[in-house]
DNA sequence: CGCTATTGGTTGACGGGTCAGCCATTACAG
DNA sequence: CTGTAATGGCTGACCCGTCAACCAATAGCG
């Protein structure tokens, strides 16, 4: 029956599916085009973005993780690539000698302001623009409800615990 | 300047980054749970489900691809990955030597049968159950205007063509 | 017919992320 | 102090997806 609760009934079938291949295909084609143009992978954009908006390009990498909600092995590794390539250095933290201080190089600043330009403006194009100034702000709420509700969920634990 | 059109106003950029956050963490969740207690991840799952709603869990491989929007080589991969599993099976099509049929084995229909029902219920709590059904309605149209959009845009190409 | 283009599919190398386990350092309780 | 816990970070193995290159079969044109 359409209204079992542990079933979808069409209309939410079509919002589940839609809103999931919507993000698919979306971010498909922006990381896509991100990459092409820039050399930039949709990770390196990201923690360019938030680096170049703290005053000096430098945070303690710990900031970073909170702010992006990454795992730590997955700012590692991605920052062991970006500073090879040269776009972040790294640097210890004196007082505490197990943080570490991330650092935009001039190079790496030169990276994201070349790509978001035009980054930005397929943002636009292929999502924005395509919405009622209403829309933009229901999309706001909801995720703004969804995001809450997930960090007041408790952690994953395996079967075993009181 | 906010409203300059190659930068986002505070009003785009929330619901940019919030549709962004929102699906990033939405489907780490659901995809952490769906493993933990089926063992299905999520592209699996997605490709037992398109096959389950199929009569006799039979169709051409092209056929599911083109419903996923996947690129070959992924089919491809996880198929091989599948089969190892005995999830699914691969058999040739007398029509076309060249395409294949993709099989739903008994031992696939059951782990989709099994992982269904608590992964659409969480589908349910963490998403569908946190909107007005006038919302539900608003993202499907979003997701299918983007799409549409999507689907209308020229692929990309080499910077070598007339 | 025969040649070329297109189609369906596979493969291998690679970038990327998660997970589990590790190590060093700091916090804190007794 | 001292031992134990918690924190910040790193690493290696593994899974997953993309890309580019390839191959076989078919379509379709001359």
């Amino acid at each position: 029956m359409a209204t079992e609760p542990s079933w979808l009934s069409t209309r939410e079938d079509r919002a589940w599916r839609g809103s999931l291949r919507m993000h698919s295909q979306l971010s498909a084609r922006l990381n896509q085009d991100l990459l092409q143009d820039s050399g930039l992978s949709a990770s390196e954009y990201e923690m360019l973005v938030v680096l170049s908006e703290h005053p000096d390009g430098r945070m303690p990498a710990q900031r970073l993780r909170s702010q992006l909600l990454w795992e730590k092995s997955r700012l590692s590794h991605l920052m062991r690539r970006m500073e090879q390539r040269g776009l972040i250095a790294r640097e210890s933290n004196p007082a505490d000698a197990r943080s570490a201080m991330v650092c935009l190089t001039p190079q790496g600043r030169n990276a994201i302001t070349e790509a978001a330009p035009d980054h930005v403006l397929r943002v636009r194009q292929h999502f924005i623009d395509l919405m009622t100034p209403e829309e933009l702000d229901i999309v706001t709420a909801i995720s703004d409800r969804v995001l809450a509700h997930l960090a007041e969920l408790p952690e994953i634990e395996d079967p075993a615990d009181c």
